[in-house]
DNA sequence: GCGGTAAGGTGTAAAAAACACACCTTACCG
DNA sequence: CGGTAAGGTGTGTTTTTTACACCTTACCGC
């Protein structure tokens, strides 16, 4: 043996922050801690990292058992290693956010998992320290919506400016002006308007629009 | 046992980025690895996450070993988690930077952990991912240096401005306009104007300034 | 069938921020 | 005492950001 068997093994966790964005209203999905310790605490859902998988794999095993999804929009939040922060084992634990259309969430696997979406502005007291991890997240989401076309991940494949509009109002925590809010979007042509029309947040109707990923790569300039 | 048990254990370690200012250049610690696997190549000074520690403490400590100081500016980087990434054994690994005045740090020291000041443009093929772990260092530091007062930690208490512009040049990769950035350092009253005068650096000797933390508290807008 | 209503859609002017740019000063050195 | 190398200073232009109001459309209920 090396020199690794003198230190301390640990136990490690990936805890998921999964964003989602309905009724204008940013939200994160939480549930009732379903094992000791803590058990019926409300609770990120989580798991181990396995001894043959790396953390990423881990994140996206993890994101996929709760929500049926795969190739979902992940970004690490960071470690999280304070030595008591798991009230039962010494557990490091590295948060990971990731970017769902809340339509693409099946109703029954939310219930079978036992976890709702809870609003960004209303979160109960969480399990260890999940609360922190949340805030981290929202910052760091925060910055990248800013700077880089993920908002899309949050909204149907079609959307109406409306619908975009109130996203970054969500996200952001304050109010937009619309004119100003459309004049950059008309800038970014990767952001078309199709034909179509949603009928079903107004009477007269909206065009919906579409992230052109190809468009977007070719000029890759966003800024929100 | 609870259900931690059916779960393995790895081992977590921390990486040390540690930037410096020297010659108006941004530097990086590194040095030759003592022990195997990888004995002889450069790379990142670490050590591993003790049982008894915070992830947070276990960086704070590896910092000192290698510097002798203490209290030093330092955020993390984030977990990196792939299998194989250390050849020896599993071993996930938390990268830290640090930011250090190379003023601060003992030669003496340096020799004796066989450690070195590498350019940042021109750094050698390192150990495992040990590379990857400076890029995103180096963008994270960019971003805080961009929007919060901590630049300051690379230089003198006591700096000139033309150090202080020479700083941003090296950590943003270009060039800025003197007169331009001469006047918004004005706009910020927290960067003081000593009585002092550097004749180090020209003949005709230069104001030196100093960061007031405590002024900047009371009206916390820095931007450059 | 028509007035009320609730969301959709559109342009311009003022203010602020960012950028480009050139010359004089000082003191050491040879 | 002229050369040199770094220090120091303001103004005008361009770009970006912000503020702001009215008409349209189609459904609904009377």
């Amino acid at each position: 043996m090396t020199y690794y068997s003198e230190h301390a093994k640990v136990w490690v966790s990936v805890d998921c922050i999964i964003f989602g964005f309905d009724n204008s209203q940013l939200k994160v999905l939480v549930g009732r801690r379903q094992m000791d310790p803590g058990r019926g605490e409300w609770s990120l859902y989580g798991g181990f990292v396995a001894a043959n998988e790396s953390i990423e794999e881990c994140a996206s095993r993890t994101l996929f058992e709760l929500t049926g999804l795969r190739n979902l929009y992940m970004r690490q939040v960071g470690a999280f290693g304070q030595v008591d922060r798991d009230p039962g084992e010494r557990v490091i634990s590295i948060a990971y956010y990731a970017l769902i259309d809340v339509n693409d969430y099946d109703k029954k696997l939310m219930k079978e998992h036992n976890v709702e979406w809870a609003d960004i502005n209303a979160l109960p007291q969480l399990y260890s320290d999940h609360n922190k991890m949340i805030f981290k997240a929202l910052k760091l989401m925060r910055q990248k919506l800013r700077t880089e076309p993920v908002g899309f991940r949050l909204l149907p494949a079609l959307f109406t400016l409306t619908q975009l509009q109130r996203l970054y109002e969500a996200v952001n925590g304050e109010e937009l002006d619309k004119r100003n809010f459309r004049k950059r979007i008309k800038e970014m042509d990767f952001i078309e308007r199709t034909e179509l029309i949603d009928k079903k947040s107004s009477k007269r109707g909206a065009y919906l629009y579409r992230f052109n990923r190809r468009a977007y790569n070719e000029d890759p300039n966003f800024k929100l």
